[in-house]
Order: C-alpha cells, then structure tokens, then sequence
DNA sequence: CTGAAAGCGCTAACAC
DNA sequence: GTGTTAGCGCTTTCAG
C-alpha cells in the first residue's frame, strides 16, 4: 500500500496550530515566536517531516529542477560534462533530470516535451546530430524556460545561449603540428558535416592546410557518420590499401584516432615515422597505448559547471522578470603533445 | 517574466466547458461525445496543451520519475548502467533524476533526502564505498517506496531487490586461468573491502588460491582504497622493486589494471611472459592497449535495465496494495581470455 | 504573533 | 454526456 509520508497538515492538526503558522516556523519566518518555533522544529524532527516537494513546485511555479538531454551518456566527454553540470546544480539545490537522445531527432523531441511537461526550471542540451529543426526547444522559450546549448550546438535558435569549446583552434593546431613535423599529405578523420563541433573541426583542418599552402583534397576527407572506433579502423585500413596513404591523420575524436592507431598497427607502420596521428579529447586512455596519442584537450567538466551556472543565472534572471542576454562561451582547448605524432627527435 | 503555460482552466474557458470534461476529452474516455473530443483535442492542439505533470503528479500521488544515485558517472561501466536504466524508463514512461554520490557517504544522504523529497516513485542505487549505515534508504521503503540496489550493494538492507554480477565467480575463473598459464605467485591489487564488490572479487582471488592449493599470502594483496589507475600504477612498482615479484596479477578493475600494466612496461618487463595480469570490466579500451588485457566482462547495460525493469515492477505491485517480494539477480560475468594472460602458446 | 482563505493545475467521485 | 465539488500539500496574501 502507498503508506503516507507525513504531511504538514499532519503536524499542524498535532500541534494545534494552522498550516500556515508550521509553514512559517519550518521556515524560521521572523514573525513566529521562539516557543512555537521550537514546538514545531521538535515534531518535525520527531516524525521525520519532509515538505513534500511536487506540492512546493506546484504552489511556487517552480520546479527546482534542470532538465539535461545529451546524444549519450556512454562517452568519457559527455560524461564529464554531466558530472560537471550535477555539481553546479547540486550546490544551487537544483534537481537534474538526465535523457539520452541516443543521436535521434525523435527521440529528442520527445525527450524535449516529457522534461517541459514535468516543467523543468531550465533545459541544458547538446544536440543530436540528426537534429536540423529546432521547434522542440523553442517551445521551452515560447514557454519562458531558458536553455543554453553545450557542446552541438546551433546558431539557428534565437535567444539562448551556447557553450563551446575551440574546435576549429585545435584543429588547426593539429594540422599545424603535424605539418611543423613534416606531414606533407594529411588525411581527416571527418564527422557528419552537421555535427557543429564536426564541422568546426572539418573547417579548421581545412583553413590549416590553407595556411600551410597544402592542397585541399577531398579525397583526403573521410567521413565516420556515427564517429566510431570502428569507423576510424575501416577508413584508415582503406588509405592504407591505397597507392600512396597519407604520412598523418587528423581524427576528428580520440575514439576514431585509437581505430585508426589500431589499423596503422596491424598494417605493419610505424606510428609516427610512417603516420603520424592526432585525436580530438584528450581521453585518459590516451596516455595508455603505445605510442601515446597526442590529442586537443576540451575541458567537459568546465563546459558541464559554465553550462549549468549559466543556465541557473538565467533561471533567475527570468524569476526576476528580467530577459536573459544569450551569450556565448567559447573555452579553449589544447593541444597534448605526445608520441604519436612526434617524429623528429629535436 | 514568467509566461504561462496554457492550462486546462483555460482550453475549459475557451470552449464554454467544464475544466473536468476536458480532462476527460484529452484522455478518451469512452462517455465524451465525439463532437466534444474533436474540439477539445483541435483546440489543445492549436494552443499547444502540455498538462503540467506536477499537478497531475500531486493530483494522482505519483511522480512518475525514478531517482538514481550512483557513485560515480565518469566511468565506463556506471554510465552503461545508466544508459540501461534510462532506456526502460524511457519506455516505461519514467522520468531519471541522477545523483551522483561520488563515494561519500555524506552525499549520499543528501540525495536521499532529495530524492524522497522529490517524490521519486522508486529508487535505484550503488552504495558508496564510505557508506555504511542505511537509514537513508530505509527511510524510502518506510515511505512505501521501492528501492533496488545494483552493483555495490548490501544485505542490511531487508525489504530490497539487489542487483549483482558474479563477482566471485569471475575472479575465481581469473585466479584460476592465471594458474593454468603457469603462475603460481599471484598477486591481487584489491579494493576497499567494505564495498560488496571489492570484497566479492577479493574473496574469489582468496578461494581460488585455496582450491588450487597456493598459499594466501597476506602481503600479496594491495588495497587500493580509491580503485584507480594511479593506485594500480603505484602499487605494481612497489611489487617490482621487491626482491621476488608475482608472475601474475589479478586487478579488481580494468582501471587499476591499466595502471599495473604501465608499470609493468616502464620496468622493462615482459607482459604476460614475466607477469600475467587480468582485470575486471571488459572496458573497450581493454583491446586498444598493447599486449591486450584479459578481463572479466560484466553486463553494465544489462544490469541497468535489470535493475529498472525490477524497480518498476516493485513500483506496480505497490500501487496494486502488494508488498513486492525482494529478488536478488546475479547476472553471469565472462573471462575474456587475451595477450597478456596467455604465456603458453598452446 | 497566528489564523483563515484562496489557489497552484489537475483528477475523480458523485451528481444530474 | 457533462458539470460540480472536493482535494492532492503547500504558500501567501490579508485579517486580526
């Protein structure tokens, strides 16, 4: 049976005293004597009362919680970007109410209108790659629920604000890196060109070889749609067959850099002095195989703790009828230099 | 400011209905003219209704969200379980809140506390590895609220479903796999024995040596208290600078495992020719390293569904006024035999 | 210093 | 078929 938690009509009807009177004490409302204060504190505490936080958030039009929806939760990245994105809330006394939008379109439509049906406070989101419309987030500020889009991001929704990190500046460091190693004929490991963060990173690889006076080949672009280890063995297995495979590899994720370290391997090269080799994540992993990989570093914990104070801000804001001013974040990465790309000894 | 979500109040206004009608209307109930139904769901459907479900969740006492506090998301294995969960809450039509307790007992409390506050309509959870009393959870089940521990779980919690892997077993088939290969000084990189797991695979490490006779020699199990790649590290040098190391390792998690191996190579040993070593997890990244680690595979998805698809049904059989009977699933774990356990090419 | 009353948005029992 | 009423548990004027 649903056994009843203890109520503060509960407490009032023992203490002979309104609702609103316990209400007030509960709260340590200036107006209430210290004797009551104390009677009720003592009961609360006795029966173990606990406000009753659907009634609060009905009452107060607020739910005190943020609703988060991420492409996946399996990925070191976006995991550290949750756990950054918890720990702000938690300290804000925020709930966090997590979906997955598996990559798919709909199901973060339909992940978009379960969290502003619970009437979450606030949505954090990082888009799904399939995503090209963005209705399902303009309801929430048609509904005055501010968002801020973290990581995939898009520039086709008005008024909310983004947190990104400098995906074409470390793309470009990689390339020139790899360059500045003696890299004539650098392949992309690419991402689906819709992908913000993809093509930020396409774009970058691709203004560095201007720079450098490198050709542009298209054929040196090669395209993981789901962005896979998988994906970055296959293609790399494929330039490897070719006449003439580059002499570096720009992976748009560490994921795809450690398929393609593995295909270089298998294929009997050498990492870097036949291929050098360059990941995007900085993962911890990076530092487990041989030769370590190098690697931009993107902060996802920062961005987690920058996206869910700057949600809360604009939570408040809004609370105080004043319109948020979208803004947008861009924090920077780095490039870890390590053994995989490294192929003169200075 | 604060735009309002449209209500029932108003589509009711709207229409010249009454506001229960509506409701009805929207749900379809069988005694609703058709007439009626059209306008209503044309009109709701026009002005985009989205019921508020906190209302409806005070309405019908329930909140339709489960709450998951978990030690740690930043992990390979946790956010499988995650993801398993989120996926039968999503087709049950559950909402998640996730806590993370990162292994404080402290916190852990404190999301209790909110969670039950939230009105949870269940509770999943991992147990810190500081944490042991339980009164937090009690405090759920006194409330009428399943709760369903998965993993790092505890018996002194009557009235609750548990989760669990074969942890035992696991470690027994990896002590015993490691003596086949020819060890026969095995050392075991433990963990902290409160937590279930740890304690689990420890004593599997401990019955193996038993049942194939080699001495259970204290000193050859290093506590790492955190479980962390940096332990695994620290400890296996310790091992190599003793005047005789093990011949094989067997680490509590891949993670640790990981560790032991770079160790291993920094020390110009031989993997698995001079030590064998085995972890626990089958984390991918476990075929991205050179040699290969061997792992025990434990099902994280899996276990996450397992233990959402318990939980609900718990949830139902207590809105049907039945008691729901505690269960405890031992989900099967798998050595998975690789380059750096096999000494003898056979 | 405390209480009465209204209402957040919805549903369900009971009328008609 | 549809409306009325009451109430989920809490907060917040407004009175006194």
């Amino acid at each position: 049976m649903i056994k009843k938690q203890i109520t503060l009509a509960d407490l009032s009807r023992m203490l002979s005293l309104s609702p609103a009177t316990v209400s007030r004490a509960l709260k340590n409302y200036p107006d209430i004597s210290q004797e009551t204060k104390k009677r009720v504190h003592a009961l609360a505490k006795e029966l173990n009362y606990r406000p009753n936080s659907i009634a609060v958030g009905l009452r107060k039009r607020e739910s005190k919680m943020i609703g988060v929806i991420i492409p996946q939760i399996v990925n070191h990245y976006f995991s550290a970007i949750i756990k950054g994105i918890m720990e702000v809330a938690y300290e804000a006394d925020y709930r966090v109410m997590l979906c997955q939008s598996d990559e798919s379109y709909e199901k973060e439509i339909k992940d978009a209108a379960a969290l502003l049906d619970s009437r979450v406070d606030g949505l954090l989101v990082s888009i799904a790659h399939s995503t090209d419309r963005f209705e399902h987030f303009q309801a929430f500020l048609d509904a005055g629920v501010p968002v801020v889009m973290f990581d995939k991001v898009t520039d086709q929704l008005a008024g909310c604000s983004r947190i990104i990190v400098d995906d074409r500046g470390g793309a470009i460091a990689s390339v020139k890196h790899l360059h500045s190693q003696g890299c004539r004929d650098i392949a992309h490991l690419a991402g689906p060109q819709l992908a913000y963060t993809a093509y930020e990173r396409e774009m970058g690889y691709l203004d560095a070889l201007r720079d450098l006076g490198l050709p542009q080949d298209p054929g040196r672009v090669y395209r993981c749609m789901n962005v896979t280890y998988d994906e970055g063995y296959h293609f790399t297995r494929e330039m490897l067959k070719s006449a003439k495979p580059p002499d570096g590899i720009f992976a748009i994720t560490d994921e795809v850099a450690h398929g393609a370290m593995k295909a270089i391997k298998e294929a009997g090269k050498r990492i870097p002095e036949d291929i050098a080799l360059v990941g995007f994540s900085n993962w911890f992993v990076d530092e487990m195989v041989e030769p370590h990989l190098s690697s931009v570093s993107q902060p996802g914990e920062e961005m987690g703790r920058m996206a869910a104070s700057i949600l809360l801000q604009e939570i408040h804001s809004i609370q105080n009828d004043i319109t948020p001013t979208p803004q947008v974040q861009l924090l920077k990465t780095e490039l870890i230099i390590r053994q995989s790309s490294v192929k003169q000894v200075l």
